[in-house]
DNA sequence: TGTAAAACCGGAAACGTTTCCGATAAATAT
DNA sequence: ATATTTATCGGAAACGTTTCCGGTTTTACA
């Protein structure tokens, strides 16, 4: 009870404070604050140790406010608990943190208004700059990003981006479709499938799918609600049900793949025998599973760290550099699920 | 070339531009953007469609100066690429957004030294709260708690915490390694070994160890750096170069399962027939492995809500309730990594 | 129509920093 | 010794909001 009115009452120590206790003015506690000269060694000392006392923490709104910084930048993506995106977390805020910056974090949900609406926010947070992995790309978010005026790094999980974004983009060479494709037609599999989320999310995946093949079957297009492993077992069970199944599946991405095979297993479908299976991301459970998957590998922490990169730079520069763009190229790992046991290659 | 000049000589637009050109006071377009009354229907269109004209949106750092809040709280955690990290982030963040704020994300490394350089950092980010996760806890990092004089919410991955701790607590009930421990006898095995992170880490997993045995084998007894699959991969080559293996594994979670069994998968060794495994945290990939992973699970997206919501409660009553201590009973799961196919609960 | 109350609005102070600029003290040069 | 430079420091003005307080206008009521 007395520790609560103590908390309440407890009044932020301020820069006047500090000054007030050490005999000098505010101006040189400032000075010894950012310890950039203009100020003898022995005052500075004493300030420091002031501050010690006093457990003095200056107030980074008033330092924005008046440097017009927040050495935050923020980051969007759809769903931190799918696939690689944690890696991109991770590595976009080890690349910030080195450079002095904090990330906040924002779900999107790869949701086509979402991705709109958090957009506008983050313009109100003023922000040092974003990182930003769309999914649903509404119509209107490019020209969205082109008005901000913020720094802004895309992630380009899934679209053809026009050539005067004025952002930087860092994206998949958008091949690991043709890569999975061509895969599955090359082990002689004639009657290909394509498990997926819905239609306008990472449209690129399923063109890729349209475009190898000469006409496509719509029996064998399955558009899921997400990415999840959930996705994936309906997927099957949908697959499951038609008088004439497939002969390989390619995933939109591993979960689905996984949830796939888990489905299959259940209900006596061998994989790869009766059909082979191949997803995109390559995460570690690719590797874990039974069989393990074919996958296409897309380097998330590699792209995060760049896309960060990329934005602190502009950042630093104040903009004042060419929009970069550039392409991670896919690797496709064949597994078990889409040729015989060990017979691949590692990751 | 042009576009970068534009943009760099794009000032930004203030309050008082806004007023200026809707020929109000600064005050009027305050209350205009905080709708709370005090202004007439009419004034109010007018300034809005001003606002939305010059593309106004205020500046965060100075309304945080001015009303001492941030609407921003941190989320500490070891790592954001494990287990069950992403879904207490992901419910952390949904709670967050719900009262308005948004969450700054910080992986600590599960480090000692980097918790408590966290905390001193996260004081000087002025947030208006924080959701930490330690795994490390060094000595000073309660006290320090203790001593921010901010709202504070911890989830208790591990350890025991002092009874007069300044922070709400949300944590498992510290059973989880018991029911495991039990689990494993229950099934009559004898030669029970231990595979987990350095000691210092979770201990609490390990005392359960400790604590449900007569006596402790000291070879059965495996730390390695983390809690990762590798680490799970190098347990198993461990227990395999011992002259007599265990015929159970209590791995400290499920990632060092999996990458246990992994490796018995190539060693030839099978699971469970020769050795039993169990880990802990229930995360999806448990039921997608052959065989599927015994676990105890501990609902993470269930803890990160309710942190995040005790936190918020604790904000915005201005830290004037009692500490709250709220423990999750955790759950066994049985699988095939312990006992026959087919033979178990789903989660 | 006149008056009291209510609604609406603007000026200015504050929030806690950084930084410009001028002033003083110390150091160096003459 | 004085004159000049240099190092060190303090005052005060910003940064862009919110909000108190007082003043004006409108509305309501008699």
């Amino acid at each position: 009870m007395e520790r609560d009115i103590e908390m309440a009452n407890r009044k932020k120590v301020t820069i006047e404070d500090v000054a007030k206790k050490a005999g000098v003015g505010i101006a040189t506690v400032s000075r010894a604050l950012n310890n950039q000269g203009g100020i003898s060694a022995a005052t500075k000392a004493k300030i420091v140790q002031v501050i010690e006392e006093m457990g003095f923490t200056p107030n980074t709104s008033a330092q924005s406010l008046k440097i017009r910084q927040t050495y935050q930048i923020a980051l969007a993506v759809p769903d931190i608990r799918n696939a690689i995106i944690p890696d991109i977390a991770w590595s976009v805020e080890q690349a910030a943190k080195q450079h002095g910056y904090r990330v906040v974090q924002i779900n999107t949900l790869g949701n086509a208004r979402l991705e709109l609406e958090t957009l506008r926010e983050i313009k109100k947070l003023h922000v040092d700059g974003l990182v930003m992995m769309p999914l649903a790309y509404p119509k209107q978010l490019e020209s969205l990003i082109n008005q901000t005026g913020m720094p802004i790094s895309v992630i380009n999980y899934s679209k053809r981006l026009g050539a005067d974004l004025r952002a930087d983009v860092v994206g998949l060479s958008r091949q690991e479709g043709r890569l999975v494709m061509e895969h599955l037609k090359q082990i002689g599999r004639t009657r290909i499938a394509y498990a997926g989320a819905p239609k306008d999310k990472i449209e690129e995946r399923y063109f890729a799918y349209e475009q190898s093949l000469p006409h496509v079957d719509v029996s064998l297009v399955y558009f899921g609600e997400d990415f999840s492993f959930e996705t994936g077992r309906q997927a099957a069970n949908y697959f499951y049900s038609l008088k004439h199944m497939p002969d390989a599946i390619y995933a939109v991405n591993d979960m689905v793949a996984i949830g796939i095979v888990n489905r299959f297993k259940e209900l006596g479908v061998r994989v790869p025998e009766d059909v082979a299976i191949a997803g995109i991301d390559n995460n570690l459970w690719s590797t874990v599973t039974t069989p393990q998957i074919t996958s296409v590998s897309i380097m998330g922490s590699e792209v995060g760290r760049l896309a960060a990169e990329l934005l602190l730079k502009r950042i630093q520069s104040a903009g004042a550099t060419e929009y970069e763009r550039v392409e991670f190229e896919p690797r496709l790992i064949v597994r078990e699920s889409s040729v015989a046991a060990n017979y691949y290659t590692r990751p």
